[in-house]
DNA sequence: GGGAAATTTCAAAGCGCTTTGACAACCAAC
DNA sequence: GTTGGTTGTCAAAGCGCTTTGAAATTTCCC
């Protein structure tokens, strides 16, 4: 069933069958409910291809999945497609995925763009001066940052957590509880959120006359056996840190795993504090000691920027072009105060 | 730039430089390298949109993503759709995600194959008789099952592991040990793989004149908190299990914290095997203990449903239509030894 | 050199939709 | 009863590609 059939059926023009359908004033409210009725009972559906031919427009959001032979895939990631999909879906739009080596992401991207599957791009795990923001202003095409690009110009919209704050917020925490032996577990070193997390505990510290040493941080890929491995190192330096402040609940849990291992009492012996993605699958809540954390919502970040997308292709009225979220510090028992002084 | 423009460009007729394009014999040599030439030069792309419509080939695979508010984003998934996307994007296709209730995947299924943005599809999460079957049968589209339904008569395009074989494999190499009592720690009820591994351990367990209590099963989402309430439970039994058999190694860290909080020793007091996706964030061999596994990689087995999936589509050679993989039973220091009797 | 066969190219007809510009049909107003 | 403004409908022209069927050109063989 075309549409072509279907205006045949009813006795109408293709013309006034295409305009009842797509909500055109110019029709006939009798007629209208005459064509609905007829598509109800046809079970008729415009053919995509056609529309998008003739509009322009695909009716659907692009991204970029960073995967190769043994990439890690990222528990985030998929976090976040759930907030992008349950957003997207609502709005019958769908969703493309573009899998790409990381080193080549600015090549995946165009190709994406000009592969004209797609009306609007997302991006994110964001570097540092990243070369893809220059690319997607050069585009026509309306697109989301998720994060910010540090030494970039924030003059492009995007959707970004205060991490510097979070992790400031956090330090504090932690000093007020006496701590003044600090170590970070971050992310990849090149990602933007890792730099300005590790600028929030440095100027926390800073503001006590205190420094983080060298040896204290840690930039890893956010897994538990990064996570094991990094804590394990702090744990055998000779001033040992008390305070640890962790860039993911997956990467704390290695941590722990240390800590136990050690002999040592995790909210006793040494504090943590987490970033907290909301994982379904890790509720610091349920950790053995349960954990405190910064929070904020992946998923929700997921939904509002394809929210953005989609309002923008569909030309929904304007949106902040740029919103950053503060994250929420949420205290349970992991962190306590310092331990005396051997 | 289109290939209106291109043809003109160069003198040629649309025609001409459509089938040097795509390939057809019925082209000069020298003139298929002019046009090449010139699309180099010119940075020509062809319309998808056009082609689409032209073609009805979408050049995508659709794959619905079970998502929900509060819905578990799953580890499995975003490995699978790794395999997946390494495969599709060396074929220049792409995948279309459809997310949807868990509950309403036939719709959404449904609902992908007619937007007619897809030219294939693949299924996932298979349950016992899954409605999905009939539904795919009835459509007029290629599809690969991952998994099997059990119940169904096995007669659809399928890759599934061999479940059965694995757990029995698993079960018989703890009884060889001298377990005789032992629990199953199973993803949920509903899911075919579920219900075929509890098969394999029920049927090694009978060849020794054996049973498997409902006490020592648990079905529930496989999440490191799920796995710590149910080796809970399981420790809490009057003549509790020593051998367990556990569907993810997610489940099996929760698992272990359990009977580290236990006091007992993995390996020693309890033996316990998991079976394992190959996720990169969880390696058996970097638990403290080492986990024995039967093993299976969820990428690869993304990886060549796309390939099948592309392959069908491209019409390029025939495919086996089903496949069942053996699993690999790997021995570490998860188990040993039936502690002697108390 | 002529005719048949093979090779190369082309004009035109779709694919199924949207959208433009024109045209009836109707109403109110003078 | 004509004018002017709405309303509702339509025919036809795209959108940019593929593909059919025919025509033009070249090649081959006797």
């Amino acid at each position: 069933m075309n549409l072509k059939q279907l205006s045949e059926l009813l006795g109408l023009s293709q013309t006034t069958v295409s305009r009842a359908l797509n909500g055109y004033p110019e029709v006939n409210e009798a007629t209208r409910e005459r064509v609905l009725q007829a598509v109800k009972e046809t079970g008729y559906r415009p053919n995509k291809a056609a529309q998008r031919l003739a509009t322009g427009k695909a009716g659907s959001i692009g991204l970029v999945m960073p995967t190769a032979p043994g990439h890690q895939s990222d528990v985030h990631f998929g976090e976040f497609l759930a907030g992008l999909g349950e957003e997207s879906v609502r709005h019958d739009f769908h969703f493309v995925i573009m899998p790409s080596d990381p080193d080549d992401e600015v090549a995946a991207l165009r190709r994406l763009a000009i592969s004209g599957n797609v009306d609007a791009l997302f991006v994110a795990y964001m570097r540092g001066h990243d070369p893809r923001i220059p690319m997607l202003k050069s585009l026509s095409m309306p697109y989301v940052v998720h994060g910010r690009s540090f030494g970039s110009e924030p003059d492009y919209p995007f959707l970004d957590i205060d991490n510097e704050g979070a992790f400031y917020d956090a330090t504090r925490l932690l000093l007020q509880l006496g701590h003044t032996r600090f170590a970070l577990m971050n992310g990849p070193m090149h990602l933007d959120f890792a730099i300005r997390r590790k600028n929030g505990v440095i100027s926390a510290l800073a503001e006590r006359g205190l420094t983080l040493d060298e040896d204290c941080m840690s930039h890893a890929l956010m897994t538990d056996e990064q996570g094991l491995l990094a804590m394990e190192r702090f744990l055998q330096l000779p001033n040992r840190p008390t305070a640890i402040l962790c860039s993911s609940t997956v990467l704390a849990l290695g941590a722990i795993r240390a800590v136990n291992q050690a002999g040592l009492r995790l909210g006793e012996d040494i504090s943590l504090i987490a970033h907290d993605d909301v994982l379904p699958l890790l509720k610091p809540e349920s950790f053995s000691v349960p954990l405190t954390t910064t929070r904020s919502s992946l998923r929700a970040a997921g939904a509002r920027i394809a929210q953005r997308l989609i309002g923008t292709v569909k030309q929904a009225g304007p949106f902040p072009d740029q919103e950053l979220w503060k994250t929420e510090l949420i205290v349970r028992a992991s962190t306590g105060p310092a331990p005396q002084q051997l």
